[in-house]
DNA sequence: GACATATTAGAATATCAATTCTAATATAAA
DNA sequence: TTTATATTAGAATTGATATTCTAATATGTC
């Protein structure tokens, strides 16, 4: 009963996503994202229940997306895997990778968050604490702990680092990337004696 | 001749400053600018064209201060001190840090600048470029350029990836960070035969 | 002391975008 | 065919802030 819909959550959430990676965050008005796909404001609001929450459907469905293999491979693989991911997973989202690494969550999703996107968020984080704290524990046993610095630096830090400035200009990292990447991974995760 | 100032445009860059490191651009309405040091909106629009332009001196003078003794730290000396020079200027200006490293420049000037204010950043971009190519020059010698990657990936990539986490968190970044950078420098700048 | 004017004061206006609201419309079920 | 209602449509409202405006107030100069 009642009339066919014609427009879904994951249009707007895609709409919203194009708009935030080709012109920022603030061009992300219920008007433009309805707009995009010429659905009335109306269809907009019938669906979510605010803009924030548009956008923390955007976050989450990125980060998501991004965390998914890396966390995969950081499981079953080298660390250098999982850092060498990140320039590849950019080449091939281009507009995904623009989101995450130029925008933090806060500018992106400003007020409050309602309580089930809020746990799905802390539900995203602690899964890539916890990838990484248990690849830390495989890699270095006991001791661990004090080694997570050097871990995150070598596995998300640098790969972001390279990749940054390219995604800034909108363009695809080169593979030179990689190499950095790589031999800086070498360098700092050769164990101390 | 006409009554004494009270408020001086120094005064209202450091006011927006305070409050865009402390809660993000968008925190930054003049309203906001003036209540901090007791000015009433008229006077800031008496000093200042518009917000934009207020936004664009906060970025200059911030920019432009670290700038300044990381281009002198390039000139003079290895590569490594600048590279090094990054977190430790951090730790100094937790305030500055977080308003260049976190926030684009897009993000903190949205419209357009006034020319003078345009041509004083495209000078300050000039100077940064400069020095590095100078810099890539003196060390590579003849063919510097196809170095220019490698040395801005030491120089700046890393030592920014080193700290950002820590500015995100609003901490002064740990000593180790100097650790990484300074291995990672080696690693990436050892010359190819 | 009176004048000219730079500056303070802050109220009024303009703008832009989120959100709400009321009405129209199409479809499935009866 | 009628009915109930999910959905579309988009106009009206609200809210927040930048900007403008008008008036009041000091201060150096005559």
């Amino acid at each position: 009963m009642g009339r066919t819909a014609h427009f879904n959550n994951e249009q707007f959430v895609d709409a919203a996503l194009k708009i935030a990676a080709e012109r920022g965050p603030a061009a992300v008005t219920i008007a433009a994202v309805a707009g995009k796909i010429g659905a009335p404001v109306g269809s907009f609001y019938h669906l979510f229940l605010s803009r924030d929450v548009l956008l923390a459907e955007v976050w989450l469905k990125v980060v998501s997306s991004f965390q998914e293999d890396f966390l995969q491979l950081l499981e079953k693989s080298e660390g250098l895997e999982a850092a060498l991911h990140i320039p590849r997973w950019v080449r091939r989202h281009l507009d995904e990778a623009r989101i995450i690494l130029l925008y933090r969550r806060e500018e992106l999703v400003a007020g409050d968050w309602p309580e089930d996107l809020k746990s799905r968020a802390l539900d995203v984080k602690r899964r890539l604490d916890d990838g990484i704290c248990s690849y830390t524990a495989r890699i270095f046993g006991k001791a661990w702990r004090k080694e997570l610095g050097q871990v995150v630096f070598a596995i998300i830090d640098v790969p972001y680092a390279a990749v940054i400035r390219y995604i800034r200009q909108g363009k695809k990292p080169p593979r030179a990337v990689e190499d950095h990447i790589t031999k800086t991974y070498y360098t700092i995760m050769r164990r101390k004696k």
